[in-house]
DNA sequence: GATATAACCATCTAGTTAGTGAATTGTCGA
DNA sequence: TCGACAATTCACTAACTAGATGGTTATATC
């Protein structure tokens, strides 16, 4: 072990080290917050409850973020440049157009399915009308590049005409995360209405599909 | 006037009336509170502020609905009940196939576009697992109608052969909602992402437009 | 027109809530 | 080793919040 130079305590920091770590204790509150605004909303969170699911003090929240205003917008912007990471690693420029597009939507709905919290902070920062993501400069360009990215796909669909010409890639991005998004935020009172079990693993695998075939069958090309 | 015999006061109630009228107030608590709760959620949403905006005592919104939550639940119950009555006003089932689903499809945008206050209060309801909504029976009953009148629908349209084989209803109901939905919720925060304005009068015709396709392609039987 | 019932109102309260003040302790450069 | 600064702790508060209380007035019924 050792080689004594390391500066940061981060290799050794296992247990029961009482050492100062304010990076992890940033992102320890962080974290707890991001599940805490997720379960509440923004109304119903309590900063209390961050401190104690951090286990960190409430005094360090203030220190850190300032308010719990700007607790949320913290929070809030990292949820929003986690999917746009996420994103961007699928490197769908070497893949066929068709094969592309039906892994961006398998990847829309894993990612929803898998952080759920990303769905309701969404929800939570538009009924305060986007006012804290307005605040994030670095948010706004990560995004562009995927857009640049679908309407690349769409462009390269439409060449080799595998797909009709002059789907607008933002509308068809909205759509595209539309029904996935949908489905999964309010499979709750779905649920009820329908009177089924939304989140039924053959219910996922369905929609899935169903939303697959919806987004194929908006790309291909009019029969004549 | 007169006729003496008229027992409930509602038909001279106007103006400067200091009498009672129990169903109005309850009425007008209940509609301060859907404002509240569609601008707050359930947990920003103040008490106080229903009972200013109703121009009620708060002892009235205790008297007549029981708790802060009982509140929250007669408004989603209600904004649920709202919508199925709209929706049974179409009156689709001598509407020709095609045109009825464009009917749908345009009856619920603009039910989002003139009820913006429905779509918050979905988000809240479904941020806490629906819980409210559960306990209300005369929502299911409603709904099932309408599922019904689209099934109906999509049958006689593949009967004529305008529209192909197994679509499932709840499905495409699901994807119909969520299109117009999720363009609408998510404004804010796609609107800053997207450096769009996303609710100028001609966005919102080319989101229509866009929907419509993206619905009529849908159904669209395979050509041969 | 007496009485019971329910609508209506102003005010109180016990418990929370976001946010602070001030002191303590660890860290790191000089 | 020392001093400055940053991280951390704990106790505190002023304002707020859901809900309760006790009393008053209109209305319906006999």
């Amino acid at each position: 072990m050792s080689l004594g130079a390391e500066p940061t305590g981060e290799a050794t920091g296992k247990g029961l080290s009482k050492k100062r770590d304010p990076e992890r204790t940033r992102k320890r509150i962080l974290k707890a917050a991001k599940v805490e605004f997720a379960k509440y909303g923004l109304g119903g969170a309590r900063v209390d409850r961050v401190a104690a699911r951090s286990k960190a003090n409430k005094r360090m929240i203030y220190h850190y973020f300032g308010s719990k205003e700007q607790l949320f917008q913290a929070v809030v912007e990292e949820a929003y440049l986690s999917i746009r990471v996420a994103e961007q690693k699928l490197n769908l420029d070497e893949v066929e157009p068709e094969e592309a597009i039906r892994q961006l939507v398998v990847f829309t709905w894993r990612y929803y399915l898998k952080h759920p919290e990303f769905l309701t902070l969404v929800n939570s920062e538009n009924l305060h009308r986007g006012r804290h993501l307005k605040k994030s400069a670095r948010v706004k360009e990560v995004h562009s590049d995927y857009v640049e990215m679908v309407r690349g796909i769409l462009k390269r669909g439409e060449r080799s005409g595998v797909f009709r010409r002059g789907v607008d890639p933002i509308q068809f991005n909205i759509t595209v995360a539309a029904i996935g998004y949908y489905y999964l935020t309010n499979r709750f009172t779905s649920s009820i209405i329908y009177d089924l079990d939304m989140v039924a693993a053959d219910a996922l695998d369905r929609r899935l599909a169903f939303n697959l075939d919806t987004i194929m069958r908006l790309l291909k090309p009019d029969s004549r």
